[in-house]
DNA sequence: CACGCTCTGCCTGCG
DNA sequence: GCAGAGCGTG
């Protein structure tokens, strides 16, 4: 080793550095450290995502080219040549470096693991921007836990006896399966309620403990029981061929414990393994992430443990905490300088989350600036608290030129946003929701994918129970329980049972009904198998008599049939966008879909969501309704410390979402559930030093619309000169929709030709049509389907 | 077996 | 305030 040799390594991190100025000390740090086991806790706003994707491109690159020391003999000529290179231009630095690399690593040695669909697409996109196509970049495995474990399970899950064909059960599934299973045990669900044992169940997966593995007190009558609801919900998923959410990644676990060739194919392949929103991963998680990475160690991860809010469905904060323990080589990064909000937010947030005792210990700072006092308004109700809102955003647009895509409106619970929603639409605020019922979770979808998952799968026996009596065939629950006892007594499916139905005595009464609908599904087997996605599932509607059942109940279901027949338009859309578009890959991607994914940050209008919903996400205003303890905090969180510390790492991903202002409001009474409540005002907000707050009330004591200075005309006209036109942009899949007929908004006078004249109090987007509400001078408030009322515009 | 009535319970929710 | 489950009746 020359004298040269330590200038020369010197002059590499120079370089290195010089390259990567755009990013600070710390966040440099983190992407230069490539190999052993590295944490890093990043605050909100802190650029994670910017650090996790130049992380990755540095190793694709340069491998571990910044830390590991050149030993070699270093000549003069090679420490200058590298020294001047610091005068070359910013750009030409790239390519020189490539001389220097260290080890890189193939893309498709790279793992990158989130939790959302959203944000695996954002990393996608964003790879695909600074590691460049010509890299490499879509080789990456990007994705959630679960479509990873998915892609693992389909390719090896037979060493465990799971055929690739496997279906997922949801949440709603596997209640009802639960709850069937219970009846057949004879267990009370009102001793012992499904959700209670569903949960129970999912907890112990979450935990990687199977049925047998699970140790009660011998006397514990309660849960000897809901072991035995365990065990056989169990034997009934892996008879139907399922998987639940939770197994998903707990077999995937077990199968990389036990198969050690395919936790060698595994291991051997991912040299780097990245998890994002590491604080919000659960034991199972933690578990898959160890093996995945267990023979490189190269594992990083990457979270808040302030914005842990999911400890409610198993996440556990301790995977965090415990980090450096577990990996006892682990370097720990902490990034506090945020990038997004002003320094009064920062400053809220900070002051509610000291208040917690279980936390790492972080503090987020800022050089944007003051910034806006933070808005703390009082109001009289809900109603009030949503006219402030929808007022306050009209006025913003207004004088500050703001676009409503500015706008977040975010909330404790789903519950809140119907007062905020009637308001905006009768103010004529463009606005859409996230969350609260998924498309997907609508029955009427659910029931045609019912129809489907039998057609892929027809040992799929809950979702056959859920459509053998939908549209109604008169296959009651006595021929039900004869198909049950038989496919018990035969060990086979219920779908062979009524295939062969004329074979069994107990079923010869039924046995016509049932031999039609066997039939009727072979004959959409048949049909999958010959036609287009899009085709079969316009003839599963038509020919199972769903479409009609729906049309004869007249405009009552009027929106579920825009359902189904958008669910067409998403299976014409999948076709369009997948050469391989299979009945399997349709009903897998569904499974593994969530609202947020839709989330489209360019339509101009205001978005409402949950808090939940909202990590992640940044606005430039936010409004927080609801500040007041029973509502933020909520009443059940209130008398147990660990779920007011989550309460609180909620309050800090709420404040920590605004970028520009935070408008808080509470209000004196509220209606809740059929019941007006008093509330006092969140403890939340008392943690907020006073000197960050501009107080302000507005106590009317009286009923209280949404009153605007403008005429519903004047309104209507704001509103399309702002081009929204029609005022609602409607939930979920964002498809652009043709409408049929007139269209009318809110504070427009219409005629029905059997109610008369009557004012429009709001209008929304129903698939292609329009679900209105209206004020009829004599007839009262009534809600109706823009094409079935024939409505017409009176003036 | 289907329909209509009453009763209940309801936070947050990834995939 | 609303949807889904349970129950009684035709």
């Amino acid at each position: 080793m020359t004298a040269y040799t330590t200038r020369y390594n010197k002059a590499k991190r120079a370089l290195f550095e010089r390259m990567y100025s755009f990013l600070n000390e710390r966040q440099r740090e983190a992407v230069f450290t490539v190999d052993n086991p590295l944490l890093v806790l990043a605050g909100a706003g802190s650029g994670k995502t910017t650090v996790l994707v130049h992380r990755i491109a540095f190793i694709l690159r340069y491998g571990n080219a910044y830390y590991q020391n050149i030993n070699d003999d270093i000549t003069q000529e090679e420490v200058e040549k590298l020294e001047s290179a610091m005068d070359l231009p910013l750009d030409e630095l790239p390519a020189f470096l490539d001389g220097l690399a260290v080890g890189k690593c193939p893309p498709w040695a790279v793992l990158s693991i989130t939790f959302t669909n959203k944000a695996a697409k954002e990393m996608k996109e964003r790879l695909i921007k600074v590691v460049g196509e010509e890299r490499g970049a879509q080789d990456i495995w990007a994705g959630t836990f679960h479509s990873v474990c998915v892609r693992i399970l389909r390719r090896h899950g037979i060493e465990l006896n799971i055929p690739s064909n496997f279906t997922i059960y949801d949440a709603e599934d596997s209640k009802r399966l639960i709850s069937s299973i219970m009846k057949d045990l004879n267990i009370d669900e009102k001793i012992l309620p499904v959700k209670m044992i569903s949960s129970l169940i999912s907890k112990y997966k979450e935990q990687l403990v199977t049925p047998e593995e699970a140790v009660t007190p011998e006397k514990d009558f309660k849960m000897s029981r809901i072991l035995r609801v365990y065990k056989e919900y169990e034997r009934r998923l892996s008879e139907a061929n399922a998987l639940d959410f939770d197994d998903i990644i707990m077999k995937t676990v077990q199968l990389l414990k036990t198969s050690e060739s395919v936790r060698d194919y595994y291991q051997s392949r991912f040299k780097y393994v990245c998890v994002d929103e590491y604080q919000d991963t659960n034991h199972a998680q933690f578990e898959l992430a160890k093996l995945l990475s267990g023979k490189y160690r190269n594992l990083m991860v990457v979270g808040d443990d302030d914005q842990s809010i999911y400890k409610f469905r198993g996440a556990t904060i301790k995977n965090i905490l415990e980090f450096d323990t577990v990996f006892s080589d682990a370097k720990t990064v902490k990034l506090e300088q945020n990038y997004r909000s002003t320094e009064n937010i920062l400053n809220a947030a900070n002051a509610v989350i000291k208040n917690n005792v279980g936390r790492k210990g972080k503090n987020l700072w800022t050089k944007n600036g003051k910034g806006d006092a933070i808005v703390l308004k009082k109001l009289d109700d809900q109603n009030a608290e949503a006219s402030y809102i929808a007022n306050s955003i009209l006025e913003l647009a207004k004088n500050e030129n703001r676009k409503f895509n500015e706008f977040a409106v975010l909330y404790r619970m789903n519950a809140q946003s119907n007062a905020i929603e009637k308001v905006l639409a009768r103010a004529g605020v463009p606005y859409r929701v996230l969350g609260g019922t998924r498309f997907y979770d609508r029955k009427e979808i659910k029931d045609i994918m019912a129809y489907l998952c039998v057609i892929n799968n027809t040992n799929d026996n809950l979702r056959l129970q859920r459509i053998i009596n939908e549209p109604k065939r008169k296959i009651g629950s006595a021929t039900l329980e004869a198909i049950a006892d038989i496919s018990a007594n035969d060990g086979i499916s219920y779908f062979e049972v009524i295939s062969n139905a004329s074979k069994y005595v107990a079923l010869a009464k039924a046995a016509p009904v049932l031999t039609a609908f066997a039939n009727l599904i072979k004959q959409f087997v048949i049909i999958s198998k010959s036609e287009t996605l899009s085709s079969l599932f316009a003839k599963v509607i038509d020919m199972s008599g769903y479409r009609d059942m729906l049309v004869a109940a007249g405009p009552a279901e009027a929106d579920r049939v825009e359902n189904i027949d958008e669910l067409i338009s998403n299976a014409v859309e999948f076709e369009n966008q997948n050469d391989d578009a299979t009945l399997q890959s349709f009903l897998e991607e569904v499974s593994l879909i969530s609202d947020i994914d839709n989330y489209d940050a360019d339509a101009d209008s205001v978005v409402l969501m949950t808090i939940h919903s909202a990590k992640g996400l940044e606005f430039p205003i936010v409004y927080l309704p609801g500040m007041e303890n029973g509502i933020f905090p909520g009443v059940i969180s209130m008398s147990d410390n660990e779920d007011m510390e989550e309460e609180r790492r909620l309050a800090y991903v709420a404040i920590t979402r605004a970028k520009q202002k935070l408008i808080l409001s509470h209000v004196k009474e509220r209606l809740m559930f059929g019941k007006t409540q008093y509330n006092q005002i969140s403890r939340f907000i008392t943690e907020i030093p006073s000197d960050l707050l501009d107080v302000q009330e507005e106590i009317r004591h009286r009923n209280y619309m949404f009153e605007s200075k403008l005429t519903a005309k004047a309104r209507r006209e704001e509103a399309i000169s702002k081009g929204i036109g029609a005022p609602n942009v409607f939930v979920g899949k964002g498809s652009a929709k043709e409408k049929n007929g007139d269209v009318f908004v809110a504070g427009d006078t219409v005629i029905h030709p059997s109610f008369g004249r009557g004012d429009v109090l709001s209008a929304r987007s129903m698939g292609r049509d329009y679900l209105y509400e209206i004020a009829f001078d004599n007839f009262g408030t009534k809600k109706l389907m823009g094409s079935y009322a024939k409505l017409k515009k009176a003036e």
